[in-house]
RNA sequence: GGGAGUUUAGCUCAGUUGGUUUAGAGCAUCUGCCUUACAAGCAGAGGGUCACAGGUUCGACUCCUGUAACUCCCA
């Protein structure tokens, strides 16, 4: 067959995929093998995959590859992630586009079109994950709105609540305004900004009494009655509708006449009290504290103790409420601006002042988060966390690379707060509790089983202390009221996503639906977890809860964290920026397997990686090298001989290839245990490219149109195989198109097993490394001296030792283009004389020889070993080194010293003779 | 403000409990080659005061202290 002249990826990844789907060499049954189980971090299905995905999903397959290759029974789980917020926001969106309004839909006809959108990206990403070659069982994908998903979350979600883990509280909330919903503590970033702190004049009261509630004096009657004011600083001049006190400290000397005073709130005119508490800084601003309950946490906390009234001035959609009673209906930020001008004017504004701040935004929809009172669900964290923490901290669970990420894990976990777990959105698994006509309520996981709760007295009572405590709604003994099915609602929240993709590692297996089933039973604990390291709060902490909770056991041994893919500039890569390449067209332009080379290559465990496309390029020339050295090889076939008396020159290559593959093969290994599959996949480049191609095909390569030796060419086609398979889980279409061309075969590099590496014999690998020495050394020899490539050389060694030469000696001389090769007693006349290793080289040419040249040279290599010698005698004459230091390294220091010392004598000679 | 990490060749990174010929790789660069597998290639080469300043040691890229710059996490 003829072969193209380079390597076509296009045809053979579709053929190879299909192929192997076919062979049904991906999934998985429990059987009597070790289990290697992996379950992929499921992609959201609000788009398609990035670059970080694709790093993600290579170095799991990559795992799975090898691990399905080395005798283990390999599961690897695909699946995606309904998220929520994200989801629901897109939808939304595309809603509005085709006109239609999220508010005239009833929840079902929202989940319809929902359904739909995560059916359409849903497809995109699995068909990407197919393009990449990812080998995953698709049997087992799963999505985290699967009946049988959504029920093990609502399960957990009950058995939790009747723990006392779950309760439902008014706490103060991170408010997202355009989902228009409530986040956890996790999904807000905060980033410094420069915000501007407002120096505001709050007039007194002439009188000390406490407001009456029909006593609102008119601004005119306010400034009239005093011109005496205390002076706030704040960055949000629009909470001050929701002012229900002035708060000063009662140390502060500044204020301690103001007992029992009160101010007026600028604008609206609100009489409110002077209240006095430590928890004020007196060095910040003015020392004097304006208090809105509503919008900040200590707000809210200085409000509970002093019994504050609480006025939310904020709607759910971040605009003012009536509460406010000014600028109702206007955008926060937009009534900011107002208030701040209306306050100019109205000479309440004092100045601003440039103040760098942090604010929080919603790590979804980007908005500034509003702290916010809400009633919302909540889970207690510190039970679970515990477990957790153990789990990793004894070593149980291995985090690679351990030494940057295990004290992020340990500082989350001994300091985690309680989660807020309810979202107000549709796209989700709705909440299982459920509330009759009073407002009472019960959790169940079905309609049935709460009218039957209802029904039950002893049921509606908190069971444990903690619910007793936490169990916003007291639930009282039932009236003997009529209560029908049909009259109970359930709450119209939703869970977190996180929620439900704590499971998981448990439910892909169906270990909360169906406990203690066959394949729970042997999958579980899976092998390994690859993901991102900015994930390790979110979902990889909340996992071994979860699994800790479930199963008694990890939810994996190993969590190896990729970096973040940014682009040449360090930028993180992101849809505004538009530095995120398309995988897919990357894919069609270098083929999967050199994405999957490029992405790999430049990627330490860990650490951030720089998308460069020139390292696709470089992936894609691989392909072509292996491509071109299959051609060669393949040319041989047509001339192997019957009469198998192979060259000794070829004896001695096969000799140093194999055991330079044990060698490479054991390092890889070790490499793989650590998770070091960047570092692995170099050598193994190296080894194909380096040490097989220019390396062993040269030495064994037959003359212009001679015929090769059966024997070699068998032991050739050996190696390559084992280089195909070494190579295969990195790039797997390229390596099974070649094995395939190689021999005709019927099994397939897929599922081929590898063998144990031999350990290397050590001799013959230093014999190979000073073979190549000398001829890099001769061929540099000749450049530098301008002897042109193929003109022909006599080559004299001089050596103390020419037995070592006898199996090389052929095999040197064709590598330079020596005419001959002879050994020398002395140095020969006319001739280029080089050192490498311990032994003199004498290159004969047609050409006169500058000898000036050579000398420098010399003369340059001398002054090296000299200084080298220099260092070496400084150690050795130094009484406390010989003193001190071990007995082999002193060994070592008088053998570099030995070495040097011929080698100056051999120069000296040398130049003596020029 | 608290914590973690990083700093080695132009770029991206290795460097294993301090001693292995006065620091290694890939990419990029330079020189010479259209050598009958491969110019997306072949054969070579150059390039580093290991961030800085001290200290420990016979010996420091490696250990300690301090300084600087950058990155990330948390409040």
């Amino acid at each position: 067959m003829e072969l193209s002249k380079n390597f076509e990826p296009k045809a053979v990844e579709e053929k190879w995929y299909k192929h192997w789907i076919t062979k049904g060499y991906f999934s998985s049954k429990p059987d009597n093998r070790p289990a290697y189980t992996v379950v992929i971090p499921p992609p959201n299905v609000t788009g398609v995959l990035h670059m970080g995905h694709t790093l993600n999903e290579t170095v799991q397959d990559i795992l799975i590859r090898k691990a399905r290759m080395s005798g283990f029974n390999a599961c690897w789980v695909p699946g995606s992630d309904h998220a929520s917020i994200a989801t629901e926001a897109k939808v939304v969106n595309m809603l509005k586009e085709k006109g239609i309004d999220k508010n005239q839909l009833s929840r079902e006809e929202f989940l319809k079109y929902a359904f739909e959108w995560k059916d359409k990206y849903g497809g995109i990403i699995y068909n990407q994950m197919e393009r990449l070659g990812c080998s995953v069982d698709w049997d087992r994908a799963t999505f985290t709105m699967d009946d049988h998903y959504y029920k093990a979350v609502i399960k957990v979600f009950v058995d939790m609540y009747n723990k006392g883990l779950i309760y439902r509280g008014a706490r103060m909330i991170n408010w997202d305004s355009a989902a228009k919903t409530a986040l956890s503590d996790e999904e807000v970033e905060h980033k410094d900004v420069e915000g501007k702190l407002y120096y505001l004049k709050y007039f007194l009261t002439t009188d000390h009494r406490p407001p009456t509630t029909d006593e609102q004096p008119s601004a005119n009657e306010q400034r009239s009655t005093t011109n005496e004011f205390i002076t706030i600083a704040t960055q949000r001049p629009e909470t001050i509708m929701g002012d229900t006190a002035v708060c000063v400290n009662p140390n502060d000397e500044r204020y301690t006449h103001l007992k029992n005073a009160f101010v007026y709130v600028p604008l609206i005119n609100r009489k409110i009290p002077i209240i006095f508490d430590e928890y004020v800084d007196v060095s910040f601003g003015t020392g004097a504290l304006k208090v809105s309950p509503a919008h900040d946490i200590n707000d809210y906390n200085l409000g509970l103790k002093h019994n504050l009234e609480v006025i939310d001035t904020l709607n759910e959609d971040g605009t003012m409420s009536a509460a406010a009673q000014i600028y109702v209906g206007e955008d926060r930020f937009v009534a900011r601006k107002k208030i701040i001008k209306e306050l100019a004017e109205k000479d309440f504004l004092i100045k601003e002042e440039i103040y760098a701040t942090r604010v929080g935004y919603s790590q979804r929809t980007g908005v500034v988060v509003e702290p916010r009172i809400s009633t919302q669900w909540f889970l207690k964290m510190k039970e679970l966390a515990q477990p957790a923490l153990d789990a990793v901290v004894s070593g149980k669970i291995k985090i690679h690379p351990g030494d940057k990420f295990l004290a992020t894990y340990k500082y989350w976990l001994e300091n985690v707060k309680d989660w807020c777990i309810s979202r107000q959105l549709w796209w989700g698994q709705q909440i299982p509790a459920w509330y009759d006509n009073e407002g009472r309520m019960v959790v169940a996981e079905t309609r049935e089983e709460a009218f039957e709760l209802f029904k039950t007295t002893d049921h509606r009572q908190p069971t444990t202390d903690s619910q007793k405590l936490t169990a916003n709604y007291q639930r009282t003994t039932i009236s003997d009221q009529q209560l029908t099915i049909d009259q109970i609602t359930q709450d119209e929240d939703v869970l977190d996503t996180w929620f439900s993709s704590w499971l998981w590692p448990v439910q892909v297996f169906k270990g909360i639906t169906e406990p203690g089933n066959k394949e729970i039973a042997y999958y579980y604990p899976t092998s390994v977890l690859v993901t991102g390291q900015d994930i390790i709060f979110f979902w990889v902490a909340r996992m071994v809860m979860a699994g800790m909770e479930y199963e008694k056991q990890i939810p994996f041994k190993d969590v190896y964290f990729t970096g973040m893919v940014r682009d040449k500039q360090g930028r993180k890569m992101s849809k505004q920026l538009g530095n995120s390449p398309d995988l897919l067209e990357l894919i069609d332009k270098y083929g999967a397997d050199a994405v999957r080379f490029g992405i790999m290559i430049s990627s330490p465990a860990g650490n951030d990686l720089l998308f460069d496309e020139g390292s696709l390029e470089q992936g894609r020339n691989f392909n072509n090298k292996i491509w071109n050295a299959l051609k060669l090889v393949k040319v041989w076939e047509g001339r192997t001989t019957t009469d198998d008396r192979r060259p000794t020159t070829d004896n001695f290559a096969i000799n140093w290839f194999e055991n330079r593959l044990a060698e490479v093969k054991n390092e890889v290994e070790i490499l793989f245990k650590d998770f070091k599959l960047s570092e692995a996949l170099k050598k193994i480049y190296s080894l194909i490219w380096d040490d097989f191609c220019s390396w062993y095909l040269e030495w064994v390569k037959p003359d212009f149109e001679q015929p090769i030796a059966l024997s070699v060419y068998k032991k050739t086609v050996g190696f390559f195989t084992e280089l195909l398979q070494l190579l295969h889980p990195y790039m797997p279409f390229v390596t099974e198109e070649i094995y395939h061309h190689l021999e005709d075969r019927s099994e397939d590099l897929c599922v081929k097993q590898f063998e144990k590496a031999v350990l290397p014999d050590n001799n013959i690998l230093s014999q190979g490394g000073l073979l190549k020495e000398i001829i890099t050394a001769i061929r540099d020899s000749k450049n530098k001296n301008k002897i042109k490539p193929k003109e022909p050389i006599q080559l004299h060694i001089q050596s103390t030792d020419t037995d070592s030469y006898s199996a090389i000696k052929n095999l040197l001389g064709k590598q330079v283009m020596a005419e001959s090769v002879m050994f020398a007693e002395g140095p020969v006349v006319n001739t280029i004389v080089i050192m490498a290793g311990k032994d003199k080289f004498y290159i004969e040419t047609q050409q006169p020889v500058s000898a000036g040249n050579q000398k420098e040279e010399l003369v340059k290599e001398l002054e090296h070993l000299k200084g080298f010698l220099q260092s070496v005698d400084k150690k050795l004459s130094n009484e406390r080194f010989v003193q001190n230091a071990k007995p082999e390294v002193i060994a070592l220091e008088q053998k570099k010293r030995d070495d040097a010392t011929a080698k100056i004598k051999i120069i000296e000679e040398g130049l003596a003779g020029l």
